[in-house]
RNA sequence: GGAGAGAUGGCUGAGUGGUCGAAAGCGCUCCCCUGCUAAGGGAGUAAGGGUUAAAAGCCCUUCGAGGGUUCGAAUCCCUCUCUCUCCGCCA
């Protein structure tokens, strides 16, 4: 959520900024508004004063044992008004709030204007894509060739965008995610998480899922209001919601595994092969609370975190920041991470990280005590994969690949394969 | 799933219709006293919002959440959520 008080005082530059995003923001309309409100709230508060102070007297003289008939007599009419004014009060403020929870980001001076993805710009590029002296093979083949990926098996089951796996290959995805908590537990200073995979609408709308991008969660039953997270961003970060940190006890890290479930409404048609994208995928997901003033330098170090990894792993990736018309709903500045993926002949998406300065902090009222001052301020919120599991397992079968199809185990998770170094087909 | 109890400020905990945003204690901050340590005395100490250029001041809201009764609700009524205890079931 954007500053409401900044919604007020720079309406026209706030419209001008969310303009880069393609998102029209009609400022007349919000002042106008915002008019509305502030003239109801001052008359509902003058009459809730008068209520009182009339309350407070007819106390005192009941006390005294007064005759109380002509003071009830004076409010007679003013519950009415009040009850009135209190309801048309509260019309507004729903009507604004519903505006302000539609509004995305403000978008920092460093994200480059674009439409999107076409746009980002490359920020740096690590490693060199392998030539290999064979035909590289994709993972659906490589997968399928090895019976280790099982794509009729989970559509039986659970239809497309769904993936079964089997034996070593199972057992990598299984090993990236341990290497990747322990890299980020042991040299990157993050505790680790378990936290729950069906979460409450409110959790959903202080990361900013909700209320504007329903159609894409997995809800439970109409009954029962749980949602399936669709990134362990919701759990984690909520972790923060209506806490009041203790000035010295920022920056907090967390880092954790879980499933994530995405119904992809709207992306038909795309990537419906193999892998890259699925109703149910793993990750590793890195989240910071961060002082206000901090943000910007720990999305730097919070993206390398997630560079370590690939670069452990040996996989060769580009990073880009996202332009304006690409970039997320809640973020002010985001940086992918595209790793090189022989079977497509280009690079793909692996990690987001993402500066959500005080957007989701203002959401669920995650707030430190500002160490000058002693009041209360909102922190600033990060989140970035550490990185997505199923898509890390199609890079390194992808990189790894051997001209026979088998795949070599990378150095870094031979001691979570127990002692495998090469998968391969029984012969 | 059955039966019962509960939810109050950073914590413990009092408060069953009026001057209660809330006693007391603990904790924390500041001051005073005391030549160590310990102890003692005093003051302060919730959050959000409105008004304001801003602050002060003033005002409003909040005692799990939402609704209701009332001139007036932490206190009475209804619904919901959560927590705890016992029984049953269960990885």
């Amino acid at each position: 959520m954007i500053d409401p008080k900044l919604l007020r005082q720079a309406a026209a530059e706030v419209a001008a900024n969310l303009a880069r995003r393609g998102f029209a923001f009609d400022a007349d309309a919000y002042l106008a508004l915002e008019e509305r409100r502030k003239s109801l709230q001052v008359e509902t508060e003058q009459l809730q004063s008068e209520r009182n102070t009339n309350a407070k007297r007819i106390g005192k003289a009941k006390a005294q044992g007064e005759d109380i008939e002509p003071l009830l007599a004076a409010v007679k009419d003013l519950g009415e008004k009040l009850e009135a004014s209190e309801a048309a009060l509260q019309a507004v403020q729903t009507e604004l709030r519903d505006l302000e929870l539609g509004l995305p980001n403000l978008l920092d001076d460093a994200v480059p204007t674009g439409d999107s993805e076409e746009d980002n710009t490359e920020v740096r590029v690590w490693g060199e894509p392998a030539k290999p002296g064979f035909e590289a093979r994709d993972h659906i083949e490589l997968g399928e060739r090895l019976g280790q990926l099982d794509f009729e098996s989970a559509s039986k089951i659970s239809g497309a965008r769904f993936v079964v796996m089997k034996g070593a290959l199972a057992r990598l995805q299984r090993a990236l995610i341990q290497f990747m908590l322990d890299t980020h537990t042991s040299e990157h200073g993050y505790t680790e998480t378990y936290v729950p995979y069906l979460v409450k609408s409110p959790a959903l709308v202080g990361t900013g899922q909700l209320p504007k991008f329903e159609e894409d969660q997995f809800k439970t039953t109409d009954e029962s209001p749980f949602y399936l997270i669709p990134t362990a961003e919701v759990p984690v970060t909520n972790l923060a919601s209506d806490v009041i940190f203790e000035a010295d006890s920022l920056p907090v890290r967390y880092v954790a595994h879980t499933p994530c479930f995405r119904s992809e409404a709207g992306s038909h048609g795309q990537d419906t092969r193999g892998m890259i994208r699925q109703h149910q995928f793993e990750k590793v997901e890195l989240v910071q609370f961060v002082a206000p003033d901090a943000s910007m330098d720990a999305l730097e170090e919070l993206t390398g975190h997630a560079e370590v990894i690939l670069q452990k792993l040996n996989l060769p990736y580009r990073v880009v920041v996202l332009c304006s018309g690409d970039i997320g709903f809640g973020s002010t500045k985001t940086y992918d991470i595209e790793v090189w993926l022989p079977g497509q002949g280009r690079y793909r998406e692996i990690s987001s990280c993402s500066n959500y300065n005080d957007f989701q902090a203002r959401r669920m009222k995650a707030r430190r005590r500002n160490p000058e001052t002693g009041k209360p301020e909102l922190i600033h919120t990060l989140n970035g994969s550490g990185v997505a599991a199923g898509r890390a397992l199609i890079a390194v079968m992808e990189n790894y690949q051997q001209e026979d199809g088998s795949i070599r185990v990378p150095e870094v998770l031979q001691p979570y394969m127990g002692g495998i170094e090469v998968i391969a087909a029984p012969a």
